[in-house]
DNA sequence: GGTGGCCTAGTGGCTGAGCCACTTGACCGG
DNA sequence: CCGGTCAAGTGGCTCAGCCACTAGGCCACC
């Protein structure tokens, strides 16, 4: 595997400038309120066409860095104009452990709504998935995504959108652990017994029982998962 | 009153362009892989210059939501153009209740993670901002501060960027319901004692104490502010 | 019948010049 | 001192155009 397919992602001229505007800021030190230079300016001073700068301030004026007033300049809304959003936050591989920890808050919770809020539809989509990921492990399969479409189901069934959204936000690297788990000798029967303790206790409507058994599975994958971690960089 | 003080939002033109990009995705039911019109032929239906166009597409990229070939198209990278990020989530009233089941997940391990891993002096900023909420009750306010400062400290000594993250995220709605809740008569010095007991559970390093403790705090705050609750729209 | 190279139309990336609308602040007359 | 005016500065947007790159058809060659 050579050097051949490499990213090879050309960065935009616009993400250029963003980032000599970022220094720009850090450097000068400007706060909340401080005027940056005029488009012109900074076209100038960068060498680069005046639509690039724009371009490059339209972003920063759609994550709300940034306010630029017609005819009256642009200004910092913050003292900074680095981002620290979620998805950064969550890119970084040495905060796995911080996601799991997310998730088990996450889904302890997700699990007792379930058991208190699903229908008889989600409850019977919530088995399926169990149904599901028994035939895979029975076939030999380690049951990756008939666990998906389980969490997947309890998350549907909890009636929280917000929670689920916080759940979006941190699903690829639960997928990672999720493979990474299920990859271990025995752990696909073992989990899928844990999993079967969770249904049961929402199908009985059992809130606190369904919340305990979710957090022994989240801290299970938790702990398989740390086991094998690696730092980095 | 006439109209002088009208919205006076004037859009700015690429966000009109997002619009009828959205709309047009929408209409013509494109979905993940297919790819948008010509950068040039946008500009003529639309009506406006490639440059607004451009800007309009360089939001999406930044978005992740559109891929731009140099040379080879702009495709779509899910199958629509929607957003629904968190803060818009959170911006709807009715979901209040949902605000407060997220808030009880993620501060329970919060505190959880607190008991175990905060350091000498994370733990006496939790103190201050303790008897800086005694105090405010005794000169007869209600203790808004000192509730704020001591979630933000306990959330500081858990040592999870992603959990106060998420926090952040929810962070205005809390405050509302906190200052609802200490409204109640009574309320302050009762939600006092709560907060003792979550300090000393997190002092001694008793985390599943801390977390339970927290649990019980939480769900006060949420039943007062749902006796309130008045569906809005 | 492939197979590989070439060529061209189409497309995004970027530029430069320019006009308009709006803001700001200094200047001037009362 | 006040209020109006005006010009410079600045962002919003357009137009026209060049370049780099991609995709797909075409053709010569094997």
């Amino acid at each position: 595997m050579s050097e051949a397919l490499r990213p090879m992602v050309k960065s935009r001229l616009y993400e250029q400038v963003l980032e000599r505007l970022r220094a720009h800021v850090t450097e000068a030190g400007l706060s909340a309120g401080d005027r940056l230079p005029a488009e012109r300016d900074l076209a100038a001073s960068l060498g680069v066409s005046r639509a690039s700068v724009k371009q490059a301030i339209v972003v920063l004026e759609v994550q709300g860095l940034v306010e630029a007033r017609h005819g009256g300049g642009t200004y910092l809304v913050r003292d900074t104009l680095d981002v620290e959003p979620v998805e950064q936050l969550v890119e970084r591989r040495k905060r796995l452990p911080e996601v799991l920890e997310a998730r088990e808050a996450l889904e302890t919770k997700l699990a007792e709504l379930a058991a208190e809020r699903r229908t008889d539809a989600e409850l019977e989509t919530i088995r399926e998935a169990l149904d599901f990921m028994r035939d895979e492990i029975d076939g030999g399969d380690n049951g990756v995504e008939g666990d998906r479409r389980f969490h997947a189901a309890v998350t549907a069934a909890a009636h929280s959108s917000l929670l689920a959204e916080f759940m979006k936000t941190i699903a690829e690297q639960i997928t990672e652990s999720r493979t990474e788990s299920l990859r271990q000798p025995g752990r696909p029967s073992r989990s899928l017994a844990q999993h079967t303790a969770i249904y049961e206790a929402i199908a009985a409507g059992d809130a606190k029982k369904a919340a305990a058994a979710m957090r022994k599975h989240v801290r299970t994958v938790a702990k398989v998962r740390l086991l094998t971690w690696v730092p980095e960089d």
